[in-house]
DNA sequence: CACGAGACCTGTTCGC
DNA sequence: TGCGAACAGGTCTCGT
């Protein structure tokens, strides 16, 4: 489910609270932890971390990739949600999703909440989080991420453009969703090698990737099915899940692929292989 | 370095 | 209605 968007859509929710007096997550405490599924835990072991994030304090939430980032006042906290998690901010009250696998239950009766159905979902308490993260490649969003930078990024590379906008270490926060809706508006191929790319089709790819993860934030990220609420930026998509559909720009056929092991969503006349 | 296959998991939806 | 296959927002590791 999540991708930049979506997980940035749940980091500003839980850093300024809620409804119903849902309190900022930031400045709570943890006083214990539920562990349904200890295969959640990478790192350290679920004994350690039962241990170790009792009684920490959450001192701020923010996101780097499609990690959630959570500094305590001794370790951080790193959460990624994979396929099919969700992080939620409730009272203890509540009643429990299905799916609820690990809660970090906080001071004054609220509990953060780690749905997962897929049980992919994975959860980190690091002395040291840079060790994880400088993996990570550039935030797409950063000031930073200009179109020379990703010019050289692309060049240096001779890969197709689909798997490598999904490769996180090449770029961090794009997923299946977002660089299928990237490709559209740069109008180029997903098979396009990254070396091959004009100056102007590197613009129009910066410009993309910008256009797709900012129409994606603006509509509280994506929702499909049954994994993840609150987002509708579904309703805007150009070609995912879109097969058989008429693009939005030309009215031919969008077509499903199979690259790099997952289905690719484009637009044959939009986005030809290659120019005549 | 690039790429494919398989693994990790469970749930929903589709086709017969 | 039932049942198996296909498919799903993501990495990770291993072999060629």
């Amino acid at each position: 489910m999540p991708e930049l968007p979506e997980v940035e859509t749940i980091v500003r929710k839980l850093r300024t609270g809620g409804k119903n007096g849902v309190p900022p997550l930031p400045g709570l405490r943890i006083t214990g932890v539920t562990l349904r599924w200890s295969g959640h835990l990478a790192e350290p072991s679920a004994a350690a971390f039962r241990r170790n994030v009792r009684g920490r304090t959450i001192q701020d939430i923010h996101r780097r990739g499609k990690y959630f980032v959570l500094p305590t006042d001794k370790g951080t906290l790193l959460i990624h949600l994979k396929m099919s998690g969700d992080l939620l901010l409730e009272a203890a009250r509540a009643p429990r999703d299905r799916f609820e696998r690990t809660v970090l239950h906080l001071d004054g009766g609220w509990e953060l909440r780690f749905n997962d159905a897929r049980k992919f979902g994975r959860i980190y308490l690091l002395d040291d989080p840079e060790r994880r993260l400088d993996r990570l490649g550039p935030e797409p969003l950063d000031p930073g991420f200009t179109p020379q930078l990703l010019g050289e990024r692309l060049s240096a590379r001779r890969r197709a453009l689909k798997p490598l906008l999904l490769d996180q270490a090449f770029l961090a926060g794009l997923g299946n969703i977002y660089a299928d809706e990237a490709l559209h508006r740069a109008s180029l191929h997903p098979l396009r090698r990254s070396d091959g790319l004009s100056e102007p089709e590197v613009h129009r790819l910066w410009r993309g990737i910008r256009e797709a993860l900012r129409q994606g934030l603006r509509h509280n990220g994506a929702s499909l099915d049954w994994v993840y609420r609150g987002g509708t930026f579904q309703n805007h998509f150009r070609v995912y899940q879109r097969a058989g559909e008429p693009c939005s720009l030309c009215g031919t056929s969008i077509v499903r692929a199979v690259i790099g092991q997952r289905a690719a969503h484009y637009c044959p006349s939009c986005q030809p292989e290659r120019w005549p």
